[in-house]
DNA sequence: GGCATCCAACCTAACGTTCGTTAGGCGCGC
DNA sequence: GCGCGCCTAACGAACGTTAGGTTGGATGCC
């Protein structure tokens, strides 16, 4: 089950850095060979095609927000109400950018630079996962306990908001992750909820 | 006053389309120049240089968000509060992106590929942009009309849900510009207001 | 009207560079 | 001695950009 550092990962890691930093289009195979201090060409002894990189890093980046977000809904009592799995699923999702912000970064913004098969594939899991919020937002609205709004927008808002963390999260920031997500539960939260005035 | 089509305009608008659609690095000049079903070099003739156009289009952007901004700010009266400010200035971040989402796209994603000097300006310029909704926020939980949270966070938060419309905005989409408008609006206020549950 | 002039807009051709990628070989540790 | 990890060299294609020439319609003047 763990994972050894092979040189495939070690190249996985340093061009997601550089995808993250300047995007998938402007940056070079031999940038990413230079950051490991190697020929550009040494690179596909342990790659098929600059693409490849770009489709392994943002499936490990889907599996983790699918997998994160699954366990953390799994993990709520049956009687959850729509906040709760709100707060869970952005706390999921805060957690998986938080521990590995380039990998993150590209599955929100650089995944589009795929083509065919893997695009449309990739499209669809990026989907079922914006439906996971969105579901839990409409059931939430219809059975009274969120504002009833737009599902669809507002599961957006908050998705659209949450994927900005991770352009501009840093690890040396002013707050931990657990800080971070605190504030976005409570934005995410009462977004959604009646504020009695 | 009246700005007239010219050619130069015509090379902006179909870049901007194509940068929203494949980022910079991955729009050449020649697909620029076939989207106008002219030859590449042909461009040069009204521009001096692909980074020329980009920085044209990401000013032209900054400005429109900038003026909307301080003209829906100025407009409102002297004994606006933190909620009436926060409304307004998410309405005219949503017209700004509403009326010409690929200018939008370019100011809030494709900026970074500028370099030198005119990335280091637009950089300040953005700041400035997000400070104004900072102080605004800051001054509300100071107040007491917002509660107390972190107002860069909070900022930050609504901000990015704010450009995330820039990506999946279509003018041909379910929801018109005032009625996502009205939702945003409600989500970004009643985010930063205490619900008395 | 006829003619020279102008100018914006476009063309073809080519430049030097960088791109992703392939081929074939070399050295070092198990 | 086998194989992993790297090398040099090179490929064709695409890149941003420059140079110099052609077109066609408007304008000014006789």
């Amino acid at each position: 089950m763990l994972e050894l550092p092979t040189r495939r990962r070690a190249i996985e890691n340093v061009a997601s850095g550089l995808f993250r930093e300047r995007g998938y289009a402007a940056t070079s195979i031999r940038d990413i060979a230079r950051a490991l201090d190697v020929q550009g060409s040494s690179l596909y002894a342990h790659v098929t095609s600059k693409e490849d990189v770009l489709w392994t890093i943002v499936e490990r980046s889907a599996e983790a927000f699918e997998q994160a977000a699954a366990r953390s809904l799994a993990g709520l009592p049956a009687s959850a109400g729509a906040a709760e799995s709100i707060a869970a699923f952005v706390r999921a999702h805060v957690a998986v950018i938080a521990s590995d912000p380039e990998l993150a970064n590209v599955f929100v913004h650089e995944w589009r630079h795929l083509t065919g098969e893997r695009r449309r594939a990739i499209l669809a899991r990026r989907d079922a996962y914006e439906a996971r919020l969105r579901d839990i937002v409409g059931r939430g609205m219809t059975d009274g306990e969120l504002l009833p709004t737009d599902p669809a927008i507002a599961a957006t808002f908050i998705l659209t908001a949450l994927n900005g963390l991770a352009t501009w999260y840093r690890a040396d920031g002013r707050l931990p992750p657990d800080r971070i997500a605190d504030h976005y539960v409570g934005f995410a939260v009462r977004a959604l909820t009646e504020d009695h005035r």
